[in-house]
DNA sequence: GGGGAAATTGACGTTTACGTCAACGTAAAG
DNA sequence: CTTTACGTTGACGTAAACGTCAATTTCCCC
């Protein structure tokens, strides 16, 4: 079959799973879990996965989450409020009122990770000047 | 024995492990838990487990610990951090750069944070816009 | 056409962070 | 003295998030 399949202009990129596995630093064995749990849903070429554009977008928001401590499930529904399905109204101030229940989360967790991270340095302001006390005497 | 033990003069506050379970919302199950892994270590009168101002504190960073997606391993290397276990200098030199890595991590994880924030901000905000655009028109 | 290299689908194993249940102690209340 | 409430120690169970085989398949290369 020479010269058959250029039917697109410009072909989006598109990624295989160990592809994705060494850019992100995680598994292949990973990234099909994430699929199994509805988080990436790859096209395929027969048997083979194929990752485009979107899923790869949506891989590094499920580890950004994932680094900011959300479960898999709670990065499901996260995703789920990106996109614009557009529903009915309901849906959409459904959609709003989850949002901003997880922008409260958030917010709280910033200010977690501020406390903590000021207590951390206080404590190496301290080592450190104990530190360099011992060794000017 | 009447009237023995009252050798302190300001005995300090003291909790039960339900009063702790009830103020954080938490289990007894869980902050005996937290013990099994050597991250509180209250004190006993007779068999019953008694809970001081320092395992009050300690139990609140391990929350917020956890809160930012902590493992109780990671917290109990952090709790260690806090506390001046003045051992000698090459153990605080270690403490000292185990800090300074633990803080490079939450430096991340506060970027991450602020990234997700912005992008949940911004789709709340169109979806709220539309769904104004809907009820003027 | 044989032999890798990369991918796939089960299936079972593992670690973390507790939940849950049983059996017991004990201390105050009625 | 019995009930009631709280606490304790095992011991086993469980959900989440993969790891780790094993047994194919498939495509590519010499």
């Amino acid at each position: 079959m020479p010269g058959s399949n250029n039917a697109e202009p410009t072909a989006e990129a598109t990624y295989t799973i160990s592809q994705l596995a060494a850019e992100f630093g995680i598994t292949a064995r990973a990234i099909r879990f994430y699929e199994d749990k509805k988080l990436l849903q790859p096209g395929r070429n027969g048997q083979n996965r194929v990752y485009g554009r979107r899923d790869r977008g949506r891989l590094q928001l499920i580890l950004r989450g994932k680094r900011v401590g959300f479960s898999l499930s709670d990065i499901s529904e996260m995703l789920d409020l990106y996109d614009p399905n557009d529903e009915g109204q309901e849906q959409m101030k459904l959609t709003l009122a989850k949002s901003r229940e997880r922008l409260a989360v958030l917010e709280q967790q910033r200010r977690d990770i501020d406390e903590v991270i000021d207590e951390l340095r206080d404590s190496c302001r301290q080592i450190s000047n104990f530190l360099d006390r011992q060794n000017n005497t």
